[in-house]
DNA sequence: CGTATGACGTGCA
DNA sequence: GTGCACGCCATAC
């Protein structure tokens, strides 16, 4: 696996509970700061329950999407205190 | 190795 | 506020 895709992962496995972040800020931190649009691609292949995916979304305010389901994914948010 | 794809981001009409 | 076009990057084929 490419450090990269191992980096974003472990980013957002990283996220604490009631906080997101945006794909440009994870690519950010993954070392990438324009490859939110590979951020998404790597979250939506991976399909690990260990990594909180859920906690990742746009910059423009759109949960966007999710492996389970949209709707899942803001949800899941709302429980959270995130949104 | 080159093309196509996608959970993105910004800018402009 | 909405919709479209372009640019960006890693992965799949």
């Amino acid at each position: 696996m490419p450090d990269f895709s191992k980096k974003v992962l472990d980013v957002v496995s990283q996220i604490p509970k009631g906080f997101v972040l945006t794909y440009a800020e994870v690519a950010r931190r993954a070392g990438h700061a324009r490859a939110a649009r590979a951020v998404g691609n790597i979250l939506n292949k991976n399909h690990d329950p260990r990594i909180p995916c859920h906690r990742v979304i746009r910059s423009d305010g759109n949960a966007g999407g999710y492996n389970r389901g949209a709707a899942l994914k803001v949800k899941k948010l709302k429980q959270e205190g995130a949104l």
